[in-house]
This record gives C-alpha cells, structure tokens and sequence, in this order.
DNA sequence: GCGTAATATCACTTTCCGCTATGAAGCTGG
DNA sequence: CCAGCTTCATAGCGGAAAGTGATATTACGC
C-alpha cells in the first residue's frame, strides 16, 4: 500500500497549525479540499487519524506519527523547490569550464574567483586542454564550455565561439630588463636572450615559433620550457630570458608580477580569446551566469588594456 | 512554486534504476506514465532534468540533485507505509493504561512486561486511579483502557466491562506467620495481630473495612498504611501484621516474596478483576493486542489459582 | 545504413483535486 | 439548557492529471 505523500503533507499542516481550517488556509486551500483529502488517507489505512467527536481536532497517536513523517517530506519538497528557484537563477549547480592553461591561469582564473564569491553555491570543476580535447569534451558532456585562443576560421560548424578580447600577443620580459629600456628594438637587440617556452603542443608554443620568424628570428634558444604560467612568471622575473604571452595575461599580472611587454611588433594569427560551447544545447543557468559575467569582466579588461595602449603609444 | 512530491520520487527512480522504463517497472507503473511525469515536471522547473539526446538517460546536475530529495522523500513515505502496516497489527504506537494500584503493580505489570518484550515497539503509558478518576480518563481520551475491581452493577452504560479474574480477597500475611499453623481460624485468632491498611481513599480500604465486619472485628488497629504494594509486601513479610489483598496479587507474589493467605472465608463484594473502556470508541489495534493478550494471561492464571485452590481444599 | 531497444507521443478513461454551497456537530456563554 | 458560533463533513461539478495500450520517433550497436 501506497500513501499520498501530498496527503501526509496536508496531514502535518493540520496537525502543526491545530485545526483542518487553519492548516487549509496555511496550504493555500479550501477547507472541504483538505478535509476530503484527510477522509480519503483515512479511509485508505482504515484507521482514524483523529480522535472522533472532537472540536478542536486533535490527532490520534498514529495520526500524530504520520504527520511527522508529512513534515519531512514536506521539507524534502520545499528544499527542492528552493534547489530549482537558486538553479534558475544561476546561484547553484555545478559547471565545467575547461581552457587552454595559459589563458585560464592568467585572466579567467581571477574572475572566475570574483564569480564564486558572489554565487556560493555554484561548484566549478576547472581542467586544461587545447582545442581537440576541449572539442571532445564539449561533444561528449563532459564540459559546459571551453575557453580558448581562436581563429574564426577554426570554429566547427556545431559549435559557438563567442570572442572575449582580442588575442593578440607580445613579447614579454621582466621589468627592468635591459630592453625595456631600449628604444627601436630590433632583431639583433633581441637575439641574445633565451627564451622560454610554454607547451610544445600548445598553440602558444606555435605563436613562439610564428613569432620570431616574423621579426627574422629563424632559430632561438629555449631555456625553460614545459611550465604553467605561474612557472612561466616565476623563470621570467628571474632572468632576463623572454617568452610570447597574450598581452591581456601580461597586463593582468603586471598588478602583482613586474612584467612588462616589449614594443614589438610580432606576426599572429588572427585569434581571438573566447568561449566554445555546442550550439543547440541549451545550458544550464549557471553556466549562462558565468558566460555573461565573463563577457563583461573581458570588456572591461579591454577598454582598460586599450586605454592603457593609447598611453603607452602617445608616451611611446 | 510547488512541485509534486510523486514527481520526485519517479525522477528518483528512474536515477536510481537508470533508465525510464527500468524506473516504471519498479515503480509498477507504464513506461508512458512515467514518461509524461517527467516531462510535466521538466516543463514545470523549466529546466532540463536529463541531457538531451543520450540514450541511457543520462540526469542533468539538476536532475541529480533533484533526485536525491526525491529519494528521501520516498523513503520518508515508505517509512510512513511501514508504520501504517505495524499500527494495524499492533505492532507500534502508543497506548495508555490506567489501573488500581495494587492490582496493576501485582497483577498486569508483569504481564504487561510479557507484552511489551513482544511488542518492542508499543509505548505503554501506565497510571494509577480508582474508578472515578479512571471513568473520567477513558471519557475524555487521556486514556485508552483501565484495569479495575469492579461490581457489575457498577458499570455506567456508555462503557464496556470485560472481566479477567475473579475479585475475591483473602486476608494475608507472611509465609510462617503464627496464624498459618493454625487450624479453624476464628475471630478470636486474629484479634491480636495489627493491620496494614490500603489507601484509604481506595476499596481495598473499605474491603478491609467490610471483611473485618463481617467476620466481626469491628474495631481494628492499623500499623502501615497508605503504601502501594510493594511495601505492603515489605512491611506484610517483615511483621506479624496482616492485610486485605485480592487472591490473585498474593497467588503471584509468592512466586518471590513469602506470602500466605489464611483459610478464613471473608465476606465481600461480588466484583471481579476486569477491563473497562468506552463502549462506541474503537481502540487502536495495540489496545485491542494488549487486552486479548490479558484476557488470554488471566485465563490462564484463573486456571492455576483454581487448580491451586482444589489442593488447598483437599490438604485443608 | 539497419535493426533493436528505449523513449516520446497519442487517444481515451478514470481518479482525484479544486471550488462553492450547504448540512451537521461540538463548544460556549447566558 | 438552549442559542449561536465555530468547525468540520458532504454534495455537486468542472478540470487537471495519472493511468492504460497502441504507435511514432530516436539514438545506439553492429
């Protein structure tokens, strides 16, 4: 035999308020509903589950049992309904971000730290990859969305790229570097340093590669290579060696890592930072939270890193 | 916004079993069922409960979470089921008992104890009272059932008598009293020996009252008075005194504490030893259990005092 | 691709929930 | 002890939804 869990939910109010008026009312009902509903639980166990004759309805023993378990699973139902209204709103639920690990560390890491602070009860499982494990897992389920270094050309046919900030990179030193204080670099300022390396499968490392031929540096020397940025920032504050990293990473670590980016015009691709998703799946709201407070985090990372060119420029 | 707690319990289900159909057959329902409950609940939520276009049903974060209460929902509601079942069978709840002091302590405490080892969980609350508080109890539901000596002329009509034993007394005293070695006792041997007194508000006190008369000790000396039965039995097998007890409390208590009734006939009331409960209210089966189970026990004992009383008979 | 198994949809009946109106039964104060 | 009030039960009715079998659709494995 099975009882209506909505029934022995009607059955706690009652009890709980102290009367089958009171405890409709409390259920935004009316009262000849719920009473209907007490006849037809009681009729279904086939024992009373209050004490007859009496005004101010009290519960018998076994009516008072039941109504504790209603209460419990009144709570259950009401924690769910709340789990729904704070998923809606983006406030819970889980959501899995990968990213190729340069750009994760350096820019979306930090504001992915300021959205966790505002939405508490959002978990995020955060991995790295390039863009054909990132691919499979948007594919298979295993990641909401993909951030990553793209060209427009590159973006599959089923999936949706929307671009964060301009991908361009430069060459980055440590400030105080000799360089930095050179003016008109060239090729053969250059050539002396050692530089360091990000992944050789990465598209950075390419970028690296791309990079120096298009200023004329055909061979070059790797120094560190194999390290996360935070590695990277580590060797690169050390040494005088250079790297190539997205100017949006240098500008971003230049508020706690002297770095600092050389005037250099370097060849590359014509990338744009941004997120990967599968087109005709609808994500979760959570999701669509981060999405958006990244989108605006990234403009405002722009206007400040454009701003921040124009005086470089005029002071350049 | 409420969600339907049944919705829950098959999302639960149907997670736990790992597909939609495996889910309505534990369930005991049609796979269409289970199907449109599910899309009722998705279209409630808005939201997705399992990832689109996978065929082992796969559940979303939500859908998960979701399902978790929807367990515990059904297992608050199963436990609900369980609970009915052993209330019908008078296995649970409470019941509350009220009774005549000495009666209850020497008589039904033991028996109840018998009960209750087979009834784990039948909460019995146990009081005392002589008629008039028991009748006012059993009218105004603080009590299920009382156990009392009764005169069946004294029965108000709207409650329901039934006997257990016989209600006749005997005067006791302590196994090796001098009077225990007498033979054909008369007034004239009890006339130096002291008296324990029941209660005075109880009808013990007025059968003692009563069987002293009629076998003409008018007037009487008490020595203890007012204690329930276990210093009655203290107080009986550390002295010579000697008191009024229904047979059937010095029949048991000889089991364990030295006791003997004389052979002396003494006048009394033609009451008997029974169960009284309000005639139109159905009891809950753990009272009904209780009362067949006393009815049975007292059988019994009427038997073996019967039995026992032959023997007397015979030796005396 | 095709067959198979799993899920969604359809058409229809039954159950039950919601309401208003109204009747019956306790409790209360004179 | 009766009138009146409060509280609960019942009746009648419309609509939502759960139940069913039959059937279309879809994803997965070979």
């Amino acid at each position: 035999m099975k009882l209506d869990s909505e029934h022995l939910e009607i059955l706690a109010a009652i009890v709980e308020q102290g009367g089958l008026t009171e405890g409709a009312e409390a259920l935004g009902k009316s009262q000849p509903s719920v009473s209907r509903s007490m006849a037809l639980l009681e009729a279904r166990i086939g024992l009373p589950l209050f004490e007859p004759g009496r005004r101010p309805l009290r519960p018998t023993e076994l009516g008072a049992s039941l109504a504790r378990l209603g209460g419990r699973i009144h709570r259950a139902n009401k924690e769910a309904s709340l789990l729904v209204q704070r998923y809606r709103q983006g406030l819970a639920g889980r959501l899995r971000v990968g990213g190729s690990p340069i750009f994760m560390d350096g820019v979306v890491a930090s504001m992915i730290a300021e959205f966790q602070s505002r939405h508490a009860d959002v978990q995020i499982d955060q991995s790295y990859g390039y863009l054909d494990q990132l691919e499979a897992g948007l594919r298979n389920g295993g990641l909401d969305v993909a951030i990553l270094p793209l060209h427009p050309g590159q973006v599959p046919a089923d999936l949706d790229f929307t671009p964060l900030l301009s991908g361009n990179n430069v060459i980055a030193c440590r400030a105080g570097h000799p360089l930095t204080r050179t003016r008109g670099i060239t090729l053969n300022h250059i050539a002396p340093y050692a530089w360091i390396a990000p992944p050789a499968d990465s598209p950075l490392y390419r970028d690296l590669q791309r990079a120096l031929k298009s200023i004329g540096q055909e061979d070059f020397r790797v120094n560190f290579s194999g390290g996360t940025l935070a590695s990277i920032q580590s060797v690169l504050t050390g040494s005088d060696a250079l790297t190539v990293l997205p100017y949006s990473v240098v500008f971003l670590s230049r508020r706690t890592i002297p770095l600092e980016a050389l005037p250099l015009k370097i060849d590359h691709a014509e990338r744009q930072l941004g997120i990967l998703r599968v087109s005709d799946r609808q994500l979760p709201p959570a999701v669509r939270q981060l999405t958006g407070f990244l989108l605006i985090e990234c403009q405002r990372l722009q206007a400040r890193m454009d701003h921040d060119q124009q005086i470089t420029r005029r002071r350049g």
